[in-house]
DNA sequence: TCAAAAAGTAAACAGTGTTTATTTTAATTC
DNA sequence: GAATTAAAATAAACACTGTTTACTTTTTGA
C-alpha cells in the first residue's frame, strides 16, 4: 500500500489539529521575536484564550512545542533550497547560490536557526543516521552531494575527504550566521570605507570558503 | 600618578573580595558543566552555605555573576594567545597556531565560549570600540593585526579588506567550535575510513580557511 | 439515549531570580 | 571601652516559570 495513503481524519481530529495550529501560530510570532526564553506557556495560553493546562492537551511539553517550531523552520529551509534548480552548467555559481540561500534563510529567522542548530550539550539528541531522510539530515546530505560533485568536476581538490570538507563548509557558514545574528554589532563594528555591504560580504565569505577547497 | 597605583584594600574589602571569589569559584564549577541554565542562585547559595539573598551583596544579579565568569574566560583565552611568541620566521605556521589555540581553548570551556560569543539579540550589548583595549576586543584586534601581516607578506591576497577577511576567519573558527560543542554527534556522525582525527580535522579546517585568503 | 472519550480548568507543586524589612555582626569613631 | 555607624546576612515575600493532579464540562460514537 502507498506510504502517503493516510487514514482520513475524523472531525474531532481535524478540530484538534486546527486548534494545535492556532497555538503554534501564536507561539511562532513570539518565538520569532523573542526566542525560546521569551516564549512563556502561560502568556501563550492567555493569548489564545486557554488555560495553561489546556495547552498540554496539544503539546506534551514546552520543548515539544518548540520542536514543532524548529521543524517548520527546517521545512522552510529545505523548501528554499529545493527551489534552486538541480542542474546548471556553472557548478561554482550553483553551489554558491545554494550556500547563499542557506545563509539568507537562516538570517531571516535567527532564533529558529539557533534553536535548530545550536542545541545545548545537555540535550543529547544525536544526529540521525545518513540513511534517514528526515528533514533534519536532508540539508546536510544535499551539501555532501554538492561537495562530491565539486570534487568530480575538478573545482575542488581531488584528495578531499568529502565528509570533512562538507563539515568545513557548513561550519564556516554556520559561524557567519551565528555571529551576524547573535553578536551585537558584528556587522556595523569597525567599518571603514573599504568594508563591503551585507550581500557582498556574504558573497565574499562564500567565495573564501569555496576557494579554501580549490586545487 | 601611575595608573596601577591602586589604593590599598581595607581588611573589610579584602574579606569581601575573598568571599566573592569563593562564590565565583563554586559557580565556575557548575557553569563549566551545566552552563547558564544549570546554574541556580539558590543551589549556589546552598553550596557556599549562604542564603540566596546574601549573594546579592556580592553580585548585582545572576547576569552580573555570569559576566564575571565570562570575563575570566576572556582572560584565559588571551593568556593562551599571549603565550604564543610574537615573531616567527614562518608566518603561516604562526597564524595557524594562533587560530588553533583559539579553537582549542574554546573547546575546553564550551559553555563559557558560547556565553561569551553568542549573546542573544535581546541583550544588546554593543561591541566596544577598537580603540578600547578591553579584554573583549584584544583577541579580535590581535587577529586583525595578523591578517594585516599576512597581506603584507604576500601570504594573503593584496586586495583584501582586512576587516572583512578577519571576520571571515573568525566566523569560520567560531562556527567550528559551536558545531563541535553544541551539535550532538557532529564529530562522530557519518564517519568513514577517510575521516580525520580531531586534531587533524581542526588543523585541516584552519588550512582551508587560510587557503581561502591566499592569492 | 448513554457510556466513553476528549476538552478544558482551577489549584497546587516545585522550581526560578529578585526585593524588602529585619536582625546580626563587624568596623569605626568618640 | 562604649556608642555609633556601616556592612553582612537572613527570612519571608513577590512575581514569575513549566508542569501535574483532580475534577468538571463538553463532545463524540455506538
Amino acid at each position: 500500500m502507498p506510504a502517503n495513503m493516510l487514514p482520513p481524519l475524523t472531525p474531532a481530529e481535524r478540530r484538534h489539529k486546527r486548534i494545535r495550529d492556532t497555538i503554534l501560530q501564536a507561539a511562532e510570532k513570539t518565538f520569532a521575536q523573542e526566542g525560546e526564553e521569551g516564549l512563556s506557556i502561560r502568556r501563550l495560553a492567555e493569548e489564545v484564550d486557554y488555560s495553561p493546562a489546556a495547552l498540554y492537551k496539544y503539546f506534551a511539553s514546552k520543548q515539544d512545542l518548540v520542536d514543532a517550531l524548529k521543524e517548520s523552520f527546517f521545512e522552510r529551509l529545505l523548501d528554499a533550497l529545493d527551489a534552486l534548480p538541480e542542474q546548471t552548467d556553472n557548478y561554482y555559481a550553483h553551489i554558491h547560490e545554494g550556500l547563499s540561500i542557506y545563509i539568507r534563510t537562516a538570517l531571516e529567522k535567527p532564533y529558529h536557526y539557533r534553536a535548530a542548530f545550536s542545541a545545548l550539550p545537555s540535550a543529547q539528541v544525536p544526529l540521525p543516521a545518513l540513511s534517514d531522510d528526515s528533514v533534519k539530515t536532508r540539508a546536510f546530505t544535499h551539501l555532501l552531494a554538492r561537495v562530491h560533485q565539486g570534487v568530480e568536476q575538478g573545482v575542488f581538490r581531488q584528495d578531499l575527504c568529502i565528509l570533512d570538507a562538507a563539515k568545513f563548509v557548513w561550519a564556516s557558514c554556520h559561524g557567519l550566521v551565528i555571529l551576524m545574528t547573535h553578536m551585537p554589532n558584528f556587522e556595523e563594528a569597525y567599518r571603514d570605507g573599504k568594508t563591503l555591504s551585507r550581500p557582498k560580504f556574504i558573497a565574499q565569505h562564500i567565495d573564501f570558503i569555496l576557494k579554501g577547497l580549490a586545487p
